[in-house]
DNA sequence: TCAAAAACTTTGCGCGCGCAAAGTTTCCAT
DNA sequence: ATGGAAACTTTGCGCGCGCAAAGTTTTTGA
C-alpha cells in the first residue's frame, strides 16, 4: 500500500483498467460486481489506497446515507451519552451520523438545519432547545426533511416524538418520597433551558395534588447551560432564606441536583435518607455522574437506550419509505434508590 | 419570505435577472457586487430564501472554510468543553467547525480522518486518541492536509501540539501537597485510555525525587473511559488492599477523583484539608465538575481558553500562508485550591 | 470630453461522483 | 451449436457550484 496521489475515482479506475461507474458500483456494494472484476478493483486498492469522496457521491445519491444528530448543548453530559448512543446505533445500521451542537444558541440551531439541508440527509435526529427553539424554522425543516425530535418534542412536528415520560418521572419520585419521609418541595430554575422542565414541574404539582398534598415549589433565577452552579449558588440562597419548608428537595434534574449536593455540603447539611441526615435530595434523568455525588443520587432514570435505539428506529422505518403517522412515544422512567434520598 | 422551490443557485439567478457567476460572487462576499446588484440580489433573497449549498461550494472551492476537530471520547465532559470552545474560535473567525467522536475507538478515528480528506477542510484540529491510536494513519493524514494536535501530541507530527505540560501539573501539585501535608501516593491506572496518563505519572516520580521522597504509585485495572467508575471500585480495593501508604492520594486526572472520592465517602473516609479529616485527595485538569464534588476537588486547572484559542491561532496562521515551524506550546497548570486537599 | 483604468458581469469549463439507458459479455436451456 | 435472458459494463448526462478568462460597464484623469 504505498502512497498513491489518486485524486478521484476515474483515475483510479484507469488504473484498473474498468470504467468509473462499474467502479462506482463496487463501492456501492463489492457484491455487484463479477468476482473477476472485484478481484481486480481489490488489487488495485490494495496497491494504491483510494477512497471515494463521501461529500461528492452524497451530492449525487437520491437516497444518501447521511444522517444528522443536533443536540442543544453537547457539554452536558447527558446529551453527550444519548448524542453517543444513537451515533453507535446509526453507525451499526451502515449510516453516516455527524453530531452537531447548537450550544444553547437558538440561531445556531436554525444555522445547523440549514446546513443540514445541504447534506441532503436521509434523515435527521433533533433534540430542539425547547422555549428558545425557533419554531417556524423547526417546523420548515420538518417539512422538507424527514425528522425524528427525541427528548424534547414538539407538538404534531416531525416524523414522531421519542423520549421521556415527564410527568411520570415527577410522579414516580414524589410517590416514593411521600411514602418515606417528609414530603419533597421542588427546586427548580424559573427560566428553564432544558425543555422538559416545564412537563416536570406540572408532573410534581400533579402528583402532589393526587396524593392530597400541597405543591411547593422554589424557582430560582438563573440562565444558560451552567446548571450545576445555579443548583449550588440559588441553592445556597435558598437555604439560607429557609425556602425549603421541609427536609426533603426534589431537584428539577440531576445536574441542579449535583450542585445542590454542594450548596448543603457547604451549609453543613448532612445529605442522606437516613434519619440521622438533615436532608434528602433527589434528582431527575440519571446523568452519567449521579452515581458519584456523596451521598449517590437517588432519581429517576432515562431510559438512554430505549430512547436512542427507539428514535434511530423510527427514523429508519420512515425513511424505508414505511408510512409512519405521527408517532409519540414516551418511555416511562426508572426509579433509581441510592442514598441521597 | 414566502415558500419556494429553488432548488439551486442557477434557478435563484434566474429570477434575480443576473448572471449565477454574479449570484456566488454575492454571496462569497455581498460588498463585492455592485450596490444595485446587491440590492436586486437581496430583494429577491427576501421573498425566495434561498441558500447555496455549502458542500457543493466546499467541493469546489481551493480554499474551504471547513475546519474538523476530532476528540477522543466526547462523552467525557473534559473533552466536551475543549471541543465546544475550539467550535466558537472557529465561528468567530467564519469557519464552519464539523466535530467529530473517535468514542475511544481507534479504527472510527482513522475512518473519521479518512472522511475528513472528503471534507477538504482547511484544517483540522486533532485531539488524538494516544496510544491506542493508529500512528501511521496520523502521520499520513497530517501530511497531507493542514493538522494541529491538542491535548495529546505525537513527536514531530502534524503543524504542532498545542497541549498542557503534564510533569509541570504534577509537579505543581506535588510540591503543594508536601509543604502542607503527608506525602501523596499516585493512584492512575495501570492501562489508561487517556492520552497524558503517563507523562502524569513521570511528573510526579520526578517531582517526588526532586523532593528527596519515595514516589508511591497505585496502578489499578480497568480499561475504556468509564474512569469515574474505574476511581470507584477499584479506590475501594485499594482502600481495603491499604495500598495507601499515606493519608493523601494524587489522581492522575479529576474523573478519576471524582470516583475515588466517592469511595472515600462509602469508607467512612472523610476527604479534606483539615487535620479533623482523614484523607487528602487532589486531582489534575480542572475538570467542569469538579467545583462540585464534596468536598469540592482540589486539583490543577488545564487552561481550557488558551489551548482552544492557541490551537486555533496557530492552524489559521499556517492555513493562511505563514510558515510555521512544527510549534509546540504547552501551557502551565494553575493550582486551584478547594477543599479536598 | 474621451480614452484608459478600474470595477463589474458573463462565458465556458471543471470538481468528483450517481444514475439511467445503451451496449456487451456470460450463462443456460434447448 | 444457438437464441435469449441475465448479468455485467460503458456511454452520456446531470448534480450544485467555483474559477479563470473574456466581455461589458462604470469610473477616473487630463
Amino acid at each position: 500500500m504505498q502512497k498513491s496521489k489518486i485524486r478521484n475515482m476515474q483515475e483510479f479506475s484507469a488504473l484498473t483498467g474498468l470504467s468509473r461507474p462499474t467502479v462506482s458500483k463496487y463501492f456501492h456494494d463489492p457484491e455487484s460486481v463479477r468476482q473477476s472484476t472485484r478481484a481486480r478493483i481489490e488489487s488495485a486498492l490494495a496497491e494504491h489506497d483510494f477512497r471515494p469522496n463521501i461529500y461528492a457521491i452524497n451530492q449525487n445519491r437520491s437516497l444518501t446515507k447521511n444522517v444528522g444528530i443536533v443536540v442543544p448543548y453537547l457539554a452536558d453530559p447527558f446529551f453527550a451519552e444519548l448524542a453517543r448512543q444513537i451515533e453507535q446505533c446509526c453507525l451499526e445500521r451502515g449510516y453516516r451520523p455527524t453530531l452537531f451542537s447548537a450550544h444553547g444558541d437558538p440561531k445556531l440551531e436554525t444555522d445547523i438545519l440549514d446546513n443540514l439541508r445541504s447534506l441532503k440527509p436521509a434523515g435527521v435526529l433533533l433534540a430542539p432547545l425547547g422555549r428558545a427553539s425557533d419554531r417556524k424554522a423547526i417546523e420548515a425543516f420538518c417539512a422538507d426533511v424527514p425528522t425524528v425530535l427525541f427528548d424534547s418534542g414538539i407538538e404534531d412536528v416531525g416524523l414522531a416524538f421519542i423520549g421521556s415520560d415527564s410527568p411520570q418521572f415527577a410522579d414516580l419520585m414524589v410517590d416514593y418520597l411521600c411514602r418515606t419521609g417528609e414530603l419533597p418541595c421542588f427546586f427548580e430554575m424559573k427560566t428553564p433551558s432544558n425543555p422538559n422542565a416545564n412537563r416536570r414541574r406540572a408532573g410534581y404539582i400533579a402528583a402532589m395534588e393526587r396524593l392530597g398534598h400541597v405543591p411547593r415549589i422554589v424557582s430560582v433565577p438563573g440562565t444558560g447551560w451552567a446548571f450545576e452552579d445555579i443548583g449550588w449558588r440559588e441553592g445556597i440562597a435558598a437555604i439560607d432564606a429557609r425556602a425549603f419548608e421541609t427536609g426533603t428537595v426534589l431537584c428539577s434534574n440531576d445536574r441542579l441536583a449535583i450542585g445542590f449536593i454542594r450548596a448543603c455540603f457547604e451549609k453543613g447539611l448532612k445529605v442522606g435518607r437516613e434519619s440521622s441526615h438533615d436532608i434528602r435530595v433527589a434528582g431527575m434523568d440519571d446523568h452519567p455522574l449521579a452515581r458519584f455525588t456523596c451521598p449517590p443520587l437517588t432519581t429517576v432514570a432515562q431510559d438512554y437506550d430505549a430512547i436512542a435505539r427507539q428514535s434511530v428506529d423510527v427514523l429508519f422505518r420512515a425513511v424505508s419509505g414505511e408510512t409512519v403517522s405521527h408517532e409519540v412515544r414516551q418511555f416511562e422512567g426508572r426509579l433509581v434508590l441510592r442514598d441521597s434520598a
